[in-house]
This record gives C-alpha cells, sequence and structure tokens, in this order.
DNA sequence: ACTTTTTTTTAGACAAGTCTAAAAAACGAA
DNA sequence: TTCGTTTTTTAGACTTGTCTAAAAAAAAGT
C-alpha cells in the first residue's frame, strides 16, 4: 500500500471534507484556506497527489478525489474517530479535549492496529460528536434523519445527534449550556433576519446563531 | 515545554539508551550507527541540540545529555513503554509485534494523555518485554537483582525477567521456543571460547550464542 | 616523534514542504 | 467584448534533515 506524508494525509482528509459540502471540484484558494496555508503550496502538492493518482487535476480547475483518493481520506478519518472514542470511553476525557490529540494519532501507521482498536471499543457506529465511524471497508452506515439545527422548522421537536469537532472553544460552550447527544429539544422561535434560533431544552430556553445551528446536527421525533 | 521533532526525540532516545552502557560522553559514530544514518548527519543534529540546551557538545568530544535531555528521553522512553503495555494487555499483540508501532506512537504529544493511559493501565511497572516504565516525574524505579543471562554462572537457577525489544525476529525466536518473562531456568553449561550457553527450561535444554545471552536479563534465586 | 589510520567536521547538494512576489489565466461587469 | 478583479500558477528562496566528498583533527603504530 502507497506511504503517504502527514501532510498529503491532511491534504487527503480536508479535501475529502470540503468534497461533502460542495458539488464537483474544490478549488485551490478553498483548499488553501482549510488548510491554513497559501494557495502557492497547495498548487505544489495537488501536482504531486495527481502524480500519485490520489486525486484528478489540472491547471486552474481545481481538484477532486479518486477513489484511491477517497479511501485513503476515509482510512485516517476511520482513525481519527476511533481514536476520539478512546479518549472519551476509556480514558474519561471531555468531547472538547480529544480532537487535537486525535489530529496526531491519525496517522499512525498499523491497519491491524486500527482494526484492533475498533474490536477493543466493541464495533462503534459514532464518535463523541456524533459523526459516524467508516467501517474497515471504507464505508459509512448512512446516518438516517438527521438534518442541520439550522434547517429544522419552528415547533419541531427533535433530539442532539451530532456537532462539529474541529473547534474547542465551540465544544467547550456547547458543555457550559449543558447540550449533550441525545439531548431531547424543541424549536421555539427563528429569525428570519438573521437566520438564529431559539430553542427549548431541559426547560431552558437558549438562543443559536445561524453559524452554531449549522454546527449541530438533529433528528427530528 | 520545549517543541522538538521526531527526529529531535530519536536523537535523544538513541543518546540516552547508548549512555545507559557507556561511561561519559557518546561517539558521533556510535550514535551514527545506532540511529542508521551518517556521522556527517549526526554532527548537524548534535550543534542543534546543543544549541537547544539539551545536551553538551563539542567538536570531536562526542556528546552528553543534560538534565533537560534527560528528561526529554525519558518522557519518551515512558511513553513507548506505555504504549507497548496496552498493545499487549488491552488489544492483545505478541510481544514481538508492538515495537514499531510504539516507534510511532511514542512521538504523541500530550502529557495528559500519557498519564491517563498509565492510569487506565494500572501504573504498570514494567513493560512486556521486562523493561521498567518511568514514572510521571521521569524516575526509573531501580529494577533489583537482575543480571544479563550472559553474566550468569553455571548452576544458576533464574527466573527470565526481561529481554531486548527492538529486533522483531529476536522476539520471535524466543517464542518459538516458548520463552518468556517469568520462565524458570537453569544454567547448565557455558563455554568459555565463544561464550554460548546452555540452560534448561521446561525439562528441555536450549543454547544461546553470546549475542542473544547478552539481549536476555535474569533474576537469580 | 612521525606517519598512517580512524574519526569527526565542513562544504556543498538535494528533497519536502513551505513562503513571497510576480506572471498568467479565468471570471465578471458594463 | 473588453477591462479590471480575482484566482491560480510559476519562479525563486528558505528550513529541516539528509547525503557525498573532501578536509581537519585525533588516535594509534612503529
Amino acid at each position: 500500500m502507497l506511504r503517504l506524508t502527514q501532510s498529503e494525509e491532511n491534504y487527503l482528509k480536508a479535501i475529502f471534507t470540503l468534497s461533502q459540502d460542495v458539488e464537483g471540484s474544490i478549488s485551490t484558494n478553498d483548499l488553501a484556506e482549510k488548510m491554513a496555508t497559501k494557495a502557492s503550496s497547495v498548487t505544489d502538492m495537488l501536482k504531486k497527489l495527481c502524480e500519485k493518482d490520489l486525486l484528478e487535476y489540472q491547471k486552474y480547475q481545481g481538484c477532486e478525489l479518486t477513489n484511491l483518493g477517497s479511501a485513503h481520506a476515509l482510512a485516517i478519518i476511520r482513525k481519527h474517530r476511533l481514536w476520539e472514542t478512546f479518549l472519551v470511553d476509556k480514558l474519561s476525557f471531555g468531547w472538547d479535549e480529544v480532537h487535537e490529540i486525535a489530529e496526531q494519532l491519525e496517522h499512525i501507521q498499523s491497519t491491524e492496529l486500527t482494526d484492533r482498536l475498533d474490536e477493543f471499543l466493541g464495533f462503534p457506529k459514532v464518535d463523541p460528536h456524533g459523526e459516524p465511524i467508516p467501517g474497515k471497508d471504507g464505508r459509512i452506515e448512512s446516518v438516517s434523519n438527521r438534518i442541520l439545527l439550522s434547517e429544522a422548522s419552528v415547533g419541531m421537536k427533535a433530539v442532539i445527534m451530532g456537532v462539529e469537532d474541529d473547534q474547542t472553544e465551540f465544544l467547550q460552550y456547547l458543555n457550559k449550556i449543558g447540550l449533550h447527544l441525545g439531548t431531547p429539544i424543541e424549536v421555539l422561535d427563528k429569525l428570519s433576519f438573521d437566520g438564529s434560533i431559539t430553542i427549548s431544552m431541559d426547560d431552558r430556553q437558549v438562543q443559536f446563531s445561524i453559524t452554531i445551528a449549522k454546527q449541530i446536527s438533529i433528528k427530528p421525533l
């Protein structure tokens, strides 16, 4: 199997993630922003990854992962989420403390290790933030009936199913207001001019900006 | 705390290990051999590590770790041995399968993670190869009464306490002949001209070359 | 003590991944 | 369509860690 550097792996993961929100190819600039680097650096890397058949790239046309590239990205995401699960379930870390450590652990090379860890954790389906964990074969079991909180309609009753994991402060804020996976909520109000949304949870009212509401996914009841 | 690259960490660990067998300073050539690299590369790195006060180095005089350098080396060794213990105790790896994976895991940066892993494992004193695990404070609890099998005298009865961990083939060989930590043995014969040694274990006789006998430590009964 | 051998350092080069500055291509608005 | 803006690429440079080849220092033998 093709051996990749950490940097190459991080690019693949970033492209994969961006591709989930967008149709078609990913622009150099978007990728540069995601990677917190310069567009010129991205161009260099795209050439290299294209050379290795991990993505398709043509000058000025952005890039798109090949099946090979997607498989690699999924393997890294699998490792990331399994390690996060390990840290929370076995070592009692909070969900706001594990992202950075998992960013390192996801680069450990050993399929055997990954699969044994999976077994040790009892083959979890989702990580501590509700994100689905790809299986050994790279397949993600579809998480049914989920929508973003930002898309919910007034009056809807639902349960918190997932949150974005990459901003520690955001997760700490959710801790502070007592929002966890599985928390039942009801949508009380939505302001059309700024998209902010008011919900009730645990008999309290909380208001979220559109930015926050887009980072929380729920399952309507 | 000072942030080190993986390469810097590997050098510190190698110097620390070499220092345990030798009095005084470590030569550039010995270090180059240990690191499987060229002497010129070592010289460059020594300059850099000296600049960071991790070791003392003067041209043509070899190097010696400072207290700061030793502390870093011990932290890495602590991580390595804790991860090996995790892999064997929790994920059911064999002792011959964990070294390479632990070589990667030892570079994960998070003291919190290390300490929680330590606790999760029940604060083990030794790793799966019998090597002592440095504590949070960097102290190694002295492993009492151990000698190398190569130093044992004929007629001595003893128990296997530790083996070198860095050669997979060696460990596989030990597996094959059924030698484990805790195995009781008796020294039957020693040949002075080549140092080879014959022992009995489990009612069988096994002969070891001097090279192997130096990689096994025992506790005389 | 002098010469030879070994060890160690220096000098210059390279690959990976990044940067800045400038050029080229694509996009968009009138 | 054409001009200005934005995006993307190229060119050249820097850093880290490595290498080879050659010079310098230390060690060893006679």
